[in-house]
DNA sequence: GTCCTCCTGTGGTCCAACCACACTGTAGGC
DNA sequence: GCCTACAGTGTGGTTGGACCACAGGAGGAC
């Protein structure tokens, strides 16, 4: 086994025994390194592997804010790795977007009617219904929260880091997807009325209408840019 | 941006564009180094992050085997970040379940029933039958393997991969809650069969009920085993 | 031809040093 | 008494160098 490996053996020790919590902070490097008998190189490379995967943050300086505490933001770690693994051309897109229409649509068909997500999803509408001075890459940004709200008002934290981490890893694609679009304004006041649509049946609690339109949402989406079920390379 | 973010850029930009390939090796450390004018240490950290996502693999020595190769291994990323993930309790197990019977049963009910993975799973279930000289642990191998070969034949390399790393990611959980079982022995005579039927109705086409039957499956181990859908701590 | 040895190149590990940063306490001016 | 300026302290960030273990390949000894 490999110092570093060591080295992270321990602190998922620490973490799955309660010692280290989110929130709480890592032993200095220098510490670490002596408590464990290993070098500093090796108790950063495992620090590394863990803010590679979401699970710490390093921080300078000195204060409550600095040093390596624990976090946990399970997207970015997906995020990453998939976007890395769409790079080297194992991971079809086709099969990015398929997976996002399976989850997305089934957390619509499961969220709770009175979710408190709900409210910030409706929040984010009215905002992306402000046509004025939004520009595309605002609104896109604005379309990436209400879907992840959504997603995350079916109360599977699993579900909505997976979601999140399916539409970040494309999101380069998604990107240069929109200048395919024949007429971005009118794609644009398709998508809020689609997104209305969807919410209004989510708050309704009928689940299943909610799933079908995510799943036409998101598959006209990327069939319209270009992106159909059938193009397996990027 | 901080030095090893650099040269992780610069390899993803390489696989990217195509430049650099699975089976391809990355150029020696060292090298690496000089050619991106930052210290081998930075250039370390990221390939261990890289190393970490399952992108590629460092090997000692010399040879064809040696050095740093691009592999794609998906599922070992995923996994550890979600074990990770859980061990700091901001994944309950009972999401992960919950995920894993949305994925498998969706993938059953999308298995082609010519698919080649059925031969595999058909071959896997037929050692699990074995009943003499199988240990639990042998037992659940086979398992793991019977249940990936089934969702690989799907067609969807990210719903395998994500369901690969579920099942990766309680598999500490799994284990140890084999020993909550009363009777071993009956509980994999149940297994077994529920596999078959599971096998039987995808090779025949019926994939609404293959689902439901994957889903009654994966649930009814879990709620054995105490862990019902209710237990939201590990 | 076969075996053995040395050489080479690879990642693995460690050390020592320096830097940039951000807070903290203190000394000084007002 | 208050506020400012500054040195001090502890943090991660980066670098260069050195040595080790390992595995294959090239060459010589037989």
């Amino acid at each position: 086994m490999r110092t570093h490996q060591l080295v992270l053996a321990w602190i998922e020790d620490q973490l799955s025994a309660g010692r280290l919590a989110v929130g709480g902070r890592l032993p200095a490097e220098r510490t670490l390194a002596e408590q464990l008998k290993v070098s500093r190189t090796s108790v950063r490379e495992a620090i590394r592997i863990l803010e590679a995967m979401g699970v710490v943050r390093a921080g300078v300086g000195s204060g409550p804010d600095a040093g390596t505490v624990v976090i946990s933001d399970p997207t970015a770690a997906l995020g990453s790795a998939l976007r890395l693994h769409v790079a080297t051309q194992h991971l079809p897109v086709a099969d990015i977007v398929e997976t996002r229409v399976l989850l997305e649509s089934w957390a619509a068909g499961k969220a709770r009617p009175d979710a408190p997500e709900l409210d910030e999803a409706a929040a984010l509408l009215a905002g992306m219904d402000q046509a004025e001075g939004l520009s595309v890459g605002d609104f896109l940004a604005l379309d990436v929260r209400f879907h992840f709200a959504l997603a995350s008002a079916a109360g599977n934290a699993v579900v909505s880091a997976m979601m999140g981490s399916l539409r970040e890893a494309i999101q380069g694609y998604a990107a240069e997807l929109t200048s395919n679009l024949p007429d971005w304004d009118a794609t644009a006041s398709r998508l809020r009325a689609e997104h209305h649509a969807i919410l209004d049946a989510v708050r309704k609690g009928d689940g299943g209408r909610a799933a079908g339109l995510v799943a036409a949402h998101i598959e006209g989406y990327y069939q319209e840019a270009g992106l159909g079920a059938g193009s397996r390379e990027p």
